[in-house]
DNA sequence: CCGCTCGTCTGGAACTATTCTAAATCTCGT
DNA sequence: ACGAGATTTAGAATAGTTCCAGACGAGCGG
């Protein structure tokens, strides 16, 4: 799933951000897993590669990233918020029983069509989180 | 919006927890409002009218009454999480613009009827959180 | 109604996730 | 290559939540 480094610096420069080493490994990182990372994930999978990326530069990027589009944010309930490289809409299902957050195919549950709800309040994204129970788990 | 204590009291006996005085202030302040307090908003709401209770014991009674199925917790994603005594099924509008969270009245958006996503993997609540902008900032 | 037991409450310390700060460093347009 | 301004850094600070050990009190049996 390694993409290599010359697209992703195309992205970064797409989105009008400078090119930097923790930018470009941070997102590097999050491409190359369908895990949900958190914050901390994502620094010591970096930190174990030889690189030293601190604390505060992990949150400064992904924040970065989140605002330039190129990286998605998602809170669960419990404990710290998680990451995403992959864009393209989609859901998440957080298994109750493990606590995993799996990706789940998009599909317009037909409230995109309107882009309102039944009552006039404009929903902007789809991003669902649904509460169910994984395969491993069922 | 307010609802006896006497009420309130059979509600925690019904599902076997001790009546106590933190349980039936904590669980009157959320029924009587339609926001989504923080523990804080709990705390400060609860104090406010003479009551003592400490930080902890908030936490502790939003844990036993999440428990018990009484009250629901959600998560956003900066910041506290959120409180709800409105556990009939329904959905949440996180507003984009000015963070508050909204009720959004319940609707089967052709999940429930499954109970399972398209590639088998069950789906147990429909508690979803739909990312917009509510009425008043729109 | 009384006493006992165990669940609950309390204040404070501890912990985790995140943000802030101020200085050093680096990117990139010129 | 230079300089302006963005980015990174380590560490301190903050916010939200949980843990702890002891005090308290709800509700059971008598």
């Amino acid at each position: 799933m390694r993409i290599d480094d010359e697209s992703l610096k195309g992205l970064l420069r797409a989105r009008g951000l400078r090119v930097t080493e923790p930018r470009v490994a941070v997102l590097a990182y999050l491409a190359s897993t369908d895990r949900h990372p958190t914050a901390e994930d994502v620094e010591t999978a970096i930190n174990a590669n030889g690189q030293v990326l601190s604390r505060a530069s992990v949150y400064n990027v992904l924040h970065s990233l989140t605002r330039a589009g190129l990286v998605a944010g998602m809170s669960v309930t419990d404990g710290a918020a998680r990451y995403d490289a992959h864009v393209a809409p989609h859901h998440h299902l957080l298994c109750r029983t493990c606590g995993r957050v799996e990706d789940v195919p998009w599909q317009d549950f037909g409230i995109a069509e309107r882009g309102v709800l039944p009552d006039g309040r404009s929903v902007r994204t789809l991003a669902l989180t649904l509460d169910g129970v994984c395969n491993a788990c069922c």
